[in-house]
DNA sequence: GGCGTTATGTACGATTCAGTTAATAATGTG
DNA sequence: CACATTATTAACTGAATCGTACATAACGCC
């Protein structure tokens, strides 16, 4: 015991100057706030540097070049903002209540990572060519469909939900609505006023696209008794 | 009128050789294709240049400097797509008909103009700084709001659309599902297949915006005699 | 038909920026 | 202690690329 905790004091000592996994954090965190305010070309790495406790060398020494470490951030994104979902714990809730609390939570999810966001922006104007050289990105998002699809089909078992729904194709539509609110929230807000955009309006939206979903699956002449 | 009609046609003579109009044209046109291709800073001015029939001192002639070529698509990408909506003539048509019509026209729009979409997501990166600068760009898009209130007032009168619609909010919510649909085509194919984005897939997800946008207005016990 | 204005081409300057070199040193490991 | 790994710094290179200087051609007007 004693000797395990002296071997722990002793790394944690030794990180204190050398700490290749905390430099790595530091320069992927840094380098994530880089690229995601001004895209891939946009970014800069003597500037991402300067931001860093450590030095320009040490981007190349772990990443690589720009492209590489771009990808790294990319990655680190998607992973940043997976699970979640998995501890909403749907299964507990009616299916109703369910399909609120996934929309709710996909579009305060968004709103708070714009990072995010805006990193998916830049990899989609890029046509999604680097995270097709990622392979972990892939796996991630999968599990949103599936827990959608538990809820749906226990939706429909109770004569709630109409048949022929797409789970993919749900995912999208609320993806669409959560998305587009945090990825297009500039230019909108410019042409038409930032009513929307205020708390009070994000709140509005909010309910109103789970509202909106709720509406797109329910039957249209639910039985009071089931 | 005589002379009138000869110096026309003079002009056209010269616009033959000289031709200011058609060169920033020619200049706006392939600009657009590499600044919605590769964004403000990915984009080259030699690129641009080597592509038109003119040089890069007529780009720099006519627009100044990189941002001020930039801004000027931009004004174009939106200038474009404006109008249409107005073309549509939702009047003559029953309030749920010119829903439907609106919510198909405003996706098929979008899905057949990606360089502006590409465009918007580019100046969304931005923060909408370039669009700030320009005047004409505000008051175009005003429209698509009065054509939806109207459609909205009418359905409501008639008893078919629910009370306590924001017809901002509507637009909102078209515009979210249609543009994700191209903005966000290329890493949603790649995580979850691109099913959705074949022919096929984008006819039910267009019938299906539709649909989803009906469901949300729609009262929800109709009378029959209204 | 000369002259100012507008339009155009070429070549070059100046700068930015990704990536490297080279020298050095601290730390941990066997 | 030899030796690999991790870290740091500053100066440098070379290519890419924005922008300009300069020369000049066409046109429009008086």
């Amino acid at each position: 015991m004693k000797q395990g905790a002296a071997t722990k004091e002793e790394k944690q000592v030794r990180q204190a100057k050398r700490d290749p996994e905390g430099v790595r954090r530091d320069i992927l965190a840094v380098a994530m706030e880089e690229f995601s305010q001004n895209g891939l070309s946009g970014a800069r790495i003597d500037e991402i540097a300067a931001r860093t406790r450590t030095s320009k060398r040490m981007i190349y020494y772990y990443f690589g070049d720009k492209e590489g470490l771009y990808q790294r951030v990319l990655e680190e994104a998607y992973a940043e903002v997976r699970g979640g979902e998995s501890e909403l714990e749907l299964d507990g809730l009616d299916p109703v209540a369910a399909l609120v609390k996934l929309c709710r939570y996909t579009f305060d999810h968004h709103r708070r990572n714009p990072s995010f966001i805006r990193m998916v922006m830049i990899e989609n104007i890029h046509h999604g060519r680097h995270m097709q050289l990622s392979e972990n990105i892939r796996g991630l998002n999968r599990l949103a469909i599936e827990s959608l699809e538990a809820v749906l089909k226990r939706g429909q078992e109770a004569g709630l939900f109409r048949e022929g729904l797409n789970p993919l194709e749900l995912h999208w539509q609320i993806s669409a609505l959560s998305f587009f609110n945090v990825s297009n929230a500039a230019t909108f807000s410019f042409i038409f006023g930032d009513a929307l955009f205020m708390p009070d309006g994000q709140e509005t939206l909010s309910s109103h696209v789970a509202d909106m979903v709720l509406r797109y699956v329910r039957v249209e002449h639910p039985r009071p008794g089931a």
